[in-house]
DNA sequence: TGCAATATATGCCATACTGCAATTATGAAT
DNA sequence: ATTCATAATTGCAGTATGGCATATATTGCA
């Protein structure tokens, strides 16, 4: 099969994006590699939700992570004990429990978007203006193919 | 600030390959869906290595994985039982004891990877060819400058 | 008021993973 | 041959996560 072929650069194109995904998955495993002494993964797959959807109920909350409920609530404990979450009873309903981040659960959160930001940023900056540009042409029309995850598929490997 | 200021395009790159890179988990994440009530986490980080390395003594291996000797001959144990490795005495030194996949291993390894192909090889087949060479070049650039992460960055987020 | 539904928490128990210290088996060296 | 070093395992103990069934508190409805 002559290398030029549609099907040949179709699965040129496979390969570079699998290269590309391990080397993302690298700056992903990198900007959570500070804070993996102080919060799980699955600890911080709760700080992303609450970041990213505001407090939530309990129930809401275990539900998004497909977590049992009750096992969830003694989850929950060890988020409040380390300081993570704080747990606060519905304005509304006395037997509601919202659950929101804390200073130290935003701030983690925080630390590791950022850190992730700023190491692709410095990636990009060693390249070219032309380079760059190339790089956001592709990952646009990349990322619009393939739309955001469902939030469930993320929670599988807990980021 | 203008929109089409070099600064602001490089920021622009930078949101493009962090919602890229969002997709790509959501790819991964999805590939390792279907064998998640068959091997954990940290145990498929195990068949990777083996997969990329080939068969490992015991000591090589935990440290491969970041783990402490004692922890992973337990964990070995639970992977030995669930039929994804074997433990094979050296041929050469009967102190040593080398891992290796079994079928099992193998076979799960394979499907993983395998579903990540044809996931993402059906995504780019939505793509006219000329987007198809933008996401080739745009990932080859990013590929080449961000390098391959070392195995230990991987181990972090156990993929 | 009494009863059903809802939201959360607990009792109980099981598994996966982890580390430190001590043990066993083997190999290497003096 | 005895001693030292190496490879792996095991005893012991602890944390994190998970689920099922049950209990508690509160709400809403009849």
């Amino acid at each position: 099969m002559n290398p030029s072929t549609p099907v040949t650069a179709a699965s040129d194109a496979v390969v570079e994006t699998l290269t590309a995904s391990r080397a993302l998955l690298g700056v992903i495993a990198r900007s959570l590699a500070t804070v993996m002494d102080t919060v799980t993964l699955p600890q911080f797959r709760v700080l992303v939700v609450l970041s990213d959807l505001g407090p939530l109920r309990m129930g809401e909350l275990s539900e998004k992570l497909g977590a049992n409920q009750s096992s969830f609530s003694r989850f929950a404990d060890r988020m409040v004990t380390a300081g993570l979450i704080a747990r606060q009873p519905a304005a509304t309903n006395r037997r509601e429990v919202i659950i929101s981040l804390t200073e130290l659960g935003r701030k983690i959160h925080h630390a590791v978007t950022e850190a992730r930001r700023a190491e692709i940023a410095a990636l990009l900056g060693t390249l070219s203006p032309a380079e760059r540009a190339a790089v956001k042409a592709g990952f646009e029309i990349f990322a619009s193919a393939a739309g955001e995850p469902p939030a469930a598929d993320l929670m599988i490997v807990g980021l």
